[in-house]
DNA sequence: AACCAGTAGTGTATAGTTTACACTAATTCC
DNA sequence: GGAATTAGTGTAAACTATACACTACTGGTT
């Protein structure tokens, strides 16, 4: 293959957009750059992929090393390859993202890990490299997964309450859903498994707990089923006329 | 960057699948190959991508040295970078699907296109590399995407008639559908122009010909608009009792 | 000219899904 | 005991999806 050889002289990578729910509001795990290029500014965690290692496998030992978690949703979503993205070289990089639950994440001792922080994605901006763009797809791809998979309890601790789960759903999708609508939709999912326990120490009328359903979860998934969730169209454009959403 | 320089030794490659519909059924154009590795099996088109261009364009570049057609629909699936799914080093490839019309494809001077040739999709079997993999991939892309956008006009040609687009249809997401409901949820899309022409020399009843609105296409892209197709129930397993299809 | 073969084209009733919407219930805190 | 706060619940109307079968038009055959 040595008349291939000029074509041997990229670097690939993995760039992680870890996602976690936390005081009503989706966050993204970022890195401070200590580092030329672009030191100081946030970035995306990742690193070059080995050269004797698949790519999923890169992606986890990213997300490991920052965060010690293991077994959590992560998929690759796109890779980005322009020429000039990286200013050392051509890099080209496969960007995943993971959903993980704040409340199980522990900072690791790892010199990178101590540059990690949480920013809420709504209000990130000006990341290093093409971090931007690749944070967009990333987020556009859980916005659509949602709507599709019930994927939610990815992010919530054991236990919740419908209320939060709502608002997960509200902070991922970036509109506001009708409490009943919601509710019977989820429910009649039979994904939710009612625990018969209640809040505590909450100076309102304490609201029931929920645990997701693994095994109807599988079966779900196996199953390929899909569902639909579409927003509250209170205080909407008035009287916009449905075009029939369908088409071949 | 020197330190890193173990990492610039990797290759990285563009396959593109290329999906067209002819005699009821959906093809893809494979290459046959003439050298090691895989000698003489059956191929995805694709290539190394150069060190000073762009993935989309490298992309871009496959397709116009086999078809000789640009501007066609193409898009980014899924980048495939197991460690041994090159005999010949650490290559990571990038899968792109494009939609073009048979019609319009006309075999290039080439002689990479000289060894080309349309496959029916649903008999390929025992490709070169993991391109198996990557065509269940990018068809799997397809129909989900068909589902949810009027891409169909892309694999027509110009002018066409409702059972072809319904054949197109039932051959993408390999099932039937009926035929007056599929005209219905179509027709109600308002993306066709009825032409006011009718079919010439068929031994039957001619049918109508329609054509593609490009603009109100424009018009469904741009306000996000989506639609469902289901499959016909006929012949089905009988009363399955459709759990409910939605969930959180 | 009549008939046959073959595909095009059309409507309706039913079931299911989505939407909009407002009040009562349970708890803590004062 | 009352105020504050969030939890929890049902229904009617509009819309969408589904199942289903006959007539219309053309070319070819006799």
């Amino acid at each position: 293959m040595n008349e291939f050889n000029e074509y041997f002289k990229s670097a690939f990578t993995v760039d992680n957009v870890i996602l976690g729910f936390d005081e009503g509001d989706m966050k993204v795990l970022l890195i401070k750059r200590g580092e030329e290029p672009y030191k100081g500014k946030w970035a995306l965690p990742g690193y070059f992929v080995y050269p004797n290692e698949d790519l999923d496998a890169a992606a986890k030992r990213v997300l490991d090393e920052l965060t010690g978690l293991r077994n959590v949703y992560l998929e690759q979503v796109k890779t980005f390859g322009t020429v000039n993205r990286h200013p050392f070289g051509r890099v080209i990089t496969v960007a995943y993202f993971s959903l993980i639950k704040i409340s199980d994440y522990a900072i690791q001792a790892s010199s990178i890990a101590q540059k990690a922080k949480w920013h809420s994605v709504a209000r990130v901006k000006d990341l290093a490299f093409d971090h931007n763009e690749i944070l967009d797809a990333c987020f556009n791809r859980l916005k659509w997964l949602i709507r599709s998979r019930p994927v939610g309890f990815e992010l919530l601790p054991p236990k919740f309450t419908l209320t939060e789960l709502q608002h997960l759903y509200e902070a991922i999708l970036e509109t506001e859903l009708d409490k009943r609508n919601f509710r019977k939709k989820i429910l009649s999912m039979n994904l939710l498994i009612d625990l018969d326990e209640t809040q505590e120490g909450v100076a309102h009328r304490p609201a029931r707990l929920y645990q997701f359903d693994k095994e109807k979860y599988e079966e779900f998934l196996a199953e390929g089923f899909s569902f639909e969730l579409k927003e509250s169209k209170k205080k909407e454009k008035p009287s916009f006329k449905k075009a029939s959403p369908s088409f071949p």
